[in-house]
DNA sequence: CTAAGGACCCAAAACGTTTTGCACAACCCT
DNA sequence: AGGGTTGTGCAAAACGTTTTGGGTCCTTAG
């Protein structure tokens, strides 16, 4: 009576799954032969490793990951830690990771942050149980140095597309040449002859939101930028411009370079809403070359970064010392970005 | 001597992380209690939890995941399953999806198909040693259904975005409103007076492509409009519309209702290409409203799909049995879709 | 005929938790 | 004073593998 009941009491559950044990017993060995029939780790006579095959086949048998898990103190899985998996640039090198992780038999968990320190934090929390054989990080916002440093001495990391400060001697690190994007730019503007440009950056504690902005000033020259801080989104970039254009109009610059393509569409729309054209009365250029990019009106000029190379590069690298059970020793992984000229930008003209 | 060969050998180690035995010892307590004092399961004496808590800060001591997998059973981790996790509507969905499980403790491991059937296999192989809990399985080309419903007893399965033919009667499903959503384009077309239309579709082994021209016929009517199937790619709506034109020309339609916006990109591209102009000359419509419909030109005229809300419904669905340890009942949950009328539809005008 | 060696298989330990039955002490109530 | 209750902590089992040090039996050579 009461355990009919408790057979009542679950709702319809799922048969245990047949282990190992399970095996052994309908093939009349033991689970060590088992094992070694699966794993080849030992010979077995054909005659018994042929019974042994049957049954897993007729059972449906197979090991536990939990299992080998803890018997093997790893996972084969590692994690990807990215602020905005709805950015076109962050899926990309999230295929590039998964690509290199699936070549080795790895296993990818996703952690989607949407730029949350808390969620972060959150996720750095419950990655620390060493649940993952390693990571690759591509925070895209200002990590907290602290506790990333912290997990570094439990399994390696990979860092993706964005300096941490105080770890980039420990680790390994990819990224594309931001600098040399921002150079291209600076040249391209300058060789358009431009002279005064409104450049609008990603966050100030972001490296890559520098690095762009310091190439840009090494081939265009300081004189003539006047730079303004924000946030690596649409609004943002509108907002910058349509405050740069009330104080003081566009007489104060004749070219926009955003420090991303969203908010170079963002700097666009402003600029059409003010009544000026794109690129007749400004020029504007962009950073990423994601595929909106192409698409809207008009073209944008801007530089191409290799997103699904950073995240490949960042996965195999961690991967190739992870799966010798080595920890990787610091190395930097520079990628080359092109420059793609679209119609957004054109040569200065006078104002009127 | 020997031992110090073997220090040798291995590169740098990472130091065995602590275990519970080893702040058992230092606290002076069984291993029993530091669970206890970790987990609340029972209680503990003040005096000593302070105690245990003070030798866990110490060494840093967090539970390993491995062995808490083994012990419970379960491993917090649903699995999600997509073609391609650079198309926006699939990134909507992931980030939804992991929305949900991040909700509940859970994490997400990505599985990026690129809609190669053969690496799908490899991912399902990997996944049924019940490493996950469930698993969100949005594969969006034709699933091989055999090896899905030998999962499916293995850990629950929710289908996202597209029904799997043999399973939706046993597990749960979430999809958007496909059907509505050509009825809507239907009756959009229709009242701007569009009485012969090109239909291009998606695959016809997708449910879902076959919904939306459904409904499109219910609400248009079945005069008036040739079929036409494709993929769900740019490069397909291009090559059947330029073969639509050349074999008889427009006058055969006044609107194309492509199956997807890239389609629809494709078509118009193909228009453009024949001198037409879209709308004047021939009304475009799409499906899905991804970013680029909203910024490209003209405008697109199309359906607005809620991916994040199918992939954050399948998500929580699932793990609200999951988490409680039932199997889910068979479910359909049907997301409703919004027309989105823009710039690429026009009253029909008179053939001149 | 016996010792050595090989082929084959198994038992037991280990991985690091959580769970559960129990022991012990101290307290309360009648 | 004795029986019940509470509070506190421990030992042992269990989760399902893989690993490794034998053990047994058979063959072969001396």
């Amino acid at each position: 009576m009461t355990r009919e009941q408790d057979e009542d009491a679950g709702r319809r559950r799922v048969r245990r799954p047949a282990s190992i044990k399970d095996v052994a017993a309908a093939a009349r060995v033991s689970p060590t032969t088992v094992s070694h029939v699966l794993s080849g780790n030992r010979p077995v006579a054909e005659e018994t490793a042929e019974r042994v095959r049957t049954v897993v086949a007729r059972l449906g048998y197979v090991p536990a990951s939990t299992a080998r898990n803890l018997q093997a103190g790893s996972t084969s899985v590692i994690g990807l830690l990215v602020p905005d998996i709805t950015n076109q640039f962050f899926a990309e090198l999230a295929k590039g990771v998964d690509d290199a992780a699936h070549d080795l038999g790895y296993g990818v968990i996703l952690c989607n942050t949407e730029f949350d320190p808390d969620r972060e934090d959150r996720y750095l929390e419950m990655l620390r149980g060493r649940f993952i054989d390693g990571m690759v990080y591509a925070s895209g916002s200002p990590p907290s140095r602290g506790r990333l440093a912290s997990l570094l001495g439990r399994f390696p990391i990979a860092l993706a597309d964005e300096v941490v400060p105080g770890l980039l001697e420990q680790t390994i690190l990819v990224t594309a040449d931001h600098r040399a994007g921002g150079r291209l730019i600076g040249q391209h503007l300058r060789e358009l002859g431009h002279r005064r440009v409104l450049a609008i950056s990603g966050p100030v504690d972001l490296v890559s939101s520098l690095e762009r902005i310091a190439g840009f000033r090494e081939a265009f020259g300081d004189a003539g930028v006047t730079e303004v801080e924000g946030a690596f989104v649409e609004q943002s970039g509108y907002a910058l411009v349509a405050t740069a254009l009330e104080n003081g109009g566009r007489r104060r610059f004749t070219a926009v370079f955003a420090a991303n393509d969203l908010m170079a569409l963002g700097a666009i729309a402003a600029l059409e809403d003010a009544g000026l054209r794109v690129p007749d009365d400004v020029s504007v250029a962009g950073f990423d070359d994601i595929m909106l990019a192409s698409r809207v009106h008009p073209r944008l000029t801007t530089v191409h970064q290799p997103a699904y190379d950073v995240g490949r590069t960042a996965g195999a690298q961690l991967l190739s010392y992870v799966h010798r059970d080595e920890v990787p020793p610091a190395s930097r992984h520079i990628l080359p970005v092109r420059l793609k000229v679209r119609a957004s930008t054109a040569p200065v003209r006078p104002a009127r």
